[in-house]
DNA sequence: TTTCTTTTTTATCATTTGTTAAATAGTTTC
DNA sequence: GAAACTATTTAACAAATGATAAAAAAGAAA
């Protein structure tokens, strides 16, 4: 259960490249480790690298007030990336923490930006790499505004049970965009 | 006011290119026009253009069972393209329709695709472009997850007031997320 | 096991938003 | 300008969600 992922399969499965290429990208690429608990990305400061998740699951929260917000949920094969950090090299506005302890592979943003300008192939892996990314983001703002907390909760169910499996409720809630004692009302409602 | 764009200056903004790349891109588009209330975009159908707004507004939106929800809106500069057709070649949910009197840009996602594979820049133009969009898709999905609906009609009347000037109010209510009985009472209670 | 801590559920009441219908305001057409 | 049509606001009540507090359940530690 809950197998992890390994680099080439990422990569691959993102957009298809020559072996030369592939090699460029994975000898800029190192294997790490963080236990369950530890903040990946800071808040308010410019993060130098991205992520690959081999193994675990991480979330990424924001505070609202007082209280955190989680906006992103990633598992085994999901990138781990600041945006703004990535795309603007500038300051992002979220924490990122692992909820398990995990397996990762580090991608030096600098590195990566000098492959796309030598690399074709690299710079369409990378046009791709945010293509996919920017699906996944409009899916989300698609359900977010079309579908009420119930129906975004029995997606997440069916879509993504693992999360539900392996994260905390109150974590879930604020992900779904309401309060952790409403989320609790409706499952009540569903069973 | 609402000045048109030009293509340059659309091209340039998304990532400068060298004349010669430029080049390639402008021969690849056309300029069109359509009047206000055209059907750009059809959904479940494959496009196979995007477009740069040179002139006018424009709104995507899809179907709630019997209900129009708008889920964008494009102005003057910004791009009207149908995700899942321009990524994954496949059909969209979504329609668009022109809000005034529109001259756009046309490209072919064939011949930007084939540019993408010949030259560098351009797929780097591709990738930046990507990553921009998915920024904005982010920065609304975070919005809708954090904000109240009045907090949310607040920040589009600071930061997109041309939206609420030249739109109609019940497409302005489906983009916020909610009835346009609950935008009026928004309204009413800030004045 | 027992205790302590954290997470989740339940209960109560306040607030927000939805629904439906009617009234008002604004546009277009003749 | 009057009539017809469309867009927006207001009103009244229903439903959903938020806030706070307390109880119950689940997990972790001694």
């Amino acid at each position: 259960m809950n197998t992890s992922m390994e680099l080439n399969q990422i990569i691959d499965t993102i957009y298809p490249l020559t072996t030369t290429s592939k090699n460029l990208i994975k000898e800029s690429i190192i294997e790490t480790k963080f236990p369950k608990g530890h903040i990946l990305f800071k808040a308010h400061k410019i993060e130098t690298s991205i992520y690959f998740i081999k193994k675990g699951i991480a979330r990424a929260y924001a505070y609202s007030d007082d209280n955190q917000i989680t906006f992103w949920f990633g598992k085994e094969g999901d990138p781990i990336v600041s945006m703004q950090s990535y795309v603007n090299n500038q300051k992002g506005y979220e924490d990122v923490e692992l909820l398990e302890d995990c397996e990762l592979y580090e991608l030096k943003t600098e590195k990566l930006q000098k492959l796309f300008l030598e690399d074709i192939q690299i710079a369409n892996w990378g046009r791709k790499f945010s293509e996919l990314e920017l699906i996944k983001s409009e899916e989300r703002l698609i359900a977010l505004q079309f579908n009420t907390a119930t129906e975004r909760y029995l997606a997440l169910l069916k879509n993504y049970p693992s999360i539900i499996q392996r994260v905390q409720l109150s974590h879930v809630a604020s992900y779904l965009g309401i309060t952790q004692v409403s989320l609790s009302r409706i499952r009540a409602n569903i069973k």
